[in-house]
Formats: C-alpha cells, structure tokens, sequence
DNA sequence: GTCTATATTCAGATAGAC
DNA sequence: GTCTATCTGAATATAGAC
C-alpha cells in the first residue's frame, strides 16, 4: 500500500490501517446489518487481508461494538415548554446527517440482540431524562411515543427511505412534527 | 406422532404438519428475524425433520415468503376527516394484536430485502390512497411521516418493548396520537 | 507487522432409504 | 409420505510463515 512513508512512522501506518477498517466496517454495517456484513466483505472493501481484521479487533461483535459506538444524544434539560424545541432540534440533526456508526446500530436493532441493547438503552436514558421533567402520571408513555416516533422518523428515511421522507428538507420535515411534540409534552391529562 | 389415525386422512394429515410448521416458522422469524432463525431450529420446535420442511416448502426463502405473507392493510377511503378516524382505528387494531405474520416481516425489514421490500410496498400502497384523499402539495410527505410513525409505534410496543408503550393501554395510547394525526391530516399549508 | 493457509463449525440443500 | 445421511459452500477464528 504505502510506498516509502515519509514521515509516517509505524505506529502511525498502523493507526491508518486501523481507522480505515472501522470505517468501512461502520458502512458495510449500516447498510447490510450485522448478520450479512462479513469479516471478509470488510478486509476486501479496505483493501486488507482478513486476518488483519480478526488481529486488530478480536472478533467480530467486537468490531461490531467499536463500529457502533455512537456519541450519545445531549443531555435534555430546561422547562417542557424549551424541551419541545430540543427535541425537534435533535431530530433536525438526524435528519441532516445522522453518523454512520448510529445507522449502524440501527440497522440491526431488530435482529441483532446487542444492538437492540443498545437502542433500547439509550431510549430509556432519554426517557427518564424527560419524564423528570413532564412530571405527569402517564409521562413515561409520552416519553415513550416521542422516542419512538423519532426512531419510525429516521428509519423511514435513512434505512426505509420511504417515498416522500427520503428527500424532503429537514425544516419541512419538523414544521410538520412539531404540533406532534408540543401535544405530547404538553402537561395536560387526556 | 400421531397414534391410529381416527378420521385423519393421509392428505388432512399432511395440512396439518405442514400448518404447523408455517405457524412455527412464523413465530420464530418474528422473534429472531430471517437470518437468525435456521431450517434445522423450525424443524426441531415443530417436531419434524429438517427435510421435511425443505420438501414442504422448497427453500428457506420460500418458508419466510409465506410465513410473512400478511394480510394487506384496509383500503382507505373517505373525507379528509374521516381519514384521521381510520389511520387510528387501524393503528389501535395492530397495537392490540398485530399477526405474527406481519411481526416476521416487521423484524425482518431493515435487514433482509425482501423484507424490505415488502414494508416499503404496503406503506407506499397506503401513501397512494392517503395523497389522493389529502391532495396538498406536500401531501406525499404527510403520509410519509403518518407511516412512520405508526412504524415507530408498533415496532417499539412489540419488538423493542419500551417501557412505557410496552404495556400501556391501546385506547390510552390513540388518544396521546389523535392530534399527531389530525396535525398532519389537515389541509392547512406551513 | 502483515498476510497465507487451514481448522472448525454450521448452514441450506439433496439423494435415497424406509 | 416421512425421515436419515450426506454433499457443498461459506463463515469465523487460529496458527504460523514471511
């Protein structure tokens, strides 16, 4: 691969190497899922042998874990009337450009039980979080819905791309959503 | 497996086999999705031979085509308001008992393209009768979104089981939904 | 440090015995 | 019509050569 490295000592080449096979396994992941992304699809599209893989990883659910560690969502806080916009500002971002690494997880959280942990998980911190703040009887079911609306939002467009979603400007997209979130945090029992 | 046949024809014999094994294909698929549910684990759960189930029904492709086949949804017609009424209706129908057959599919979706396929088909189906009744300009993305979140719902009640949604009450869950519906049902522009 | 070769396991599918 | 035995291919993982 690399010719005489000028500057680039080994611990460095490796780093490269390194990084390049995360990244690729982080696409193969988002688009085909766990079960049908192989160690090997992965070694070929970064241009490694597949032993380089296993050696700098371990195995696969561990690449699979690295690959799909995404940052978690900011701390919401603030009065139900600011954590309305919040939330809409954070699925603003995911509709614009939602990282690789979350897709990944994503993309196999119906069949893969890791990933279904670990969308589960950070649902749940979001709840709580916001639940603390509605302070209404039925506020984990709301809580519930936004999450999962965000969630059926972003399939429906990232790993679904559902006619209409796929391509309309996150703006239109939360101008629609909003009436959706100010009912469901609104403090008021049904 | 069976003693001295009574009544049981050879031919009402074999339904019956055979209707087992799909019921139990089914099941299987919706917990554990395509990849991850093999031959040999239906055949063992239905009590019969491997082959028998590749003699029945040829290959596992054609297992979980069957196995998935649901029912299509209820074409939807009516004024705009009426509309509102029955994208509820028919998402408190699948919040109370969703058919196993359309879990295997629903599990399956970001994951295996057939199932893909199908979800994309049924919701795309129903966005063409939406848009007809609704006829704004950014009809197509209105029920794009109503799609997606009764996507979102229903995944996350029977397969991600979130707190919250898992158990509550359908009625309970609707009434929070109505004006998610109503918002995006409405004719007004942005 | 990188890659080759291979061991091991397990899946779907097939052919043929009872 | 039902089941046993087996073929074939592919995947992860390992051991060792360069």
């Amino acid at each position: 691969m690399a010719g005489p490295a000028s500057h680039t000592s080994r611990a460095e080449q490796r780093r490269q190497t390194e990084a390049r096979i995360l990244a690729t396994a982080r696409q193969l992941f988002s688009e085909h899922g766990y079960d049908r992304t192989t160690i090997r699809a992965v070694a070929r599209a970064a241009k490694v042998n597949p032993g380089l893989v296993m050696h700098y990883f371990g195995s696969k659910e561990q690449l699979f874990t690295q690959a799909s560690a995404a940052t978690p969502d900011e701390p919401i806080s603030g009065t139900p009337e600011q954590l309305t916009e919040q939330l809409l500002a954070t699925l603003h971002d995911k509709l614009t450009h939602e990282p690789t690494a979350t897709l990944a997880m994503l993309r196999s959280m119906l069949t893969h039980p890791d990933a279904t942990e670990g969308v589960r998980a950070s649902l749940s911190r979001q709840q709580e979080q916001l639940s603390d703040i509605l302070s209404a009887d039925d506020a984990l079911l709301r809580t519930g819905l936004t999450g999962a609306i965000s969630l059926g939002v972003v399939i429906g467009r990232h790993l679904l791309q559902l006619d209409g979603l796929r391509d309309a400007p996150p703006d239109q997209i939360i101008e629609l959503l909003r009436p959706c979130f100010e009912s469901l945090t609104a403090s008021g029992d049904s």
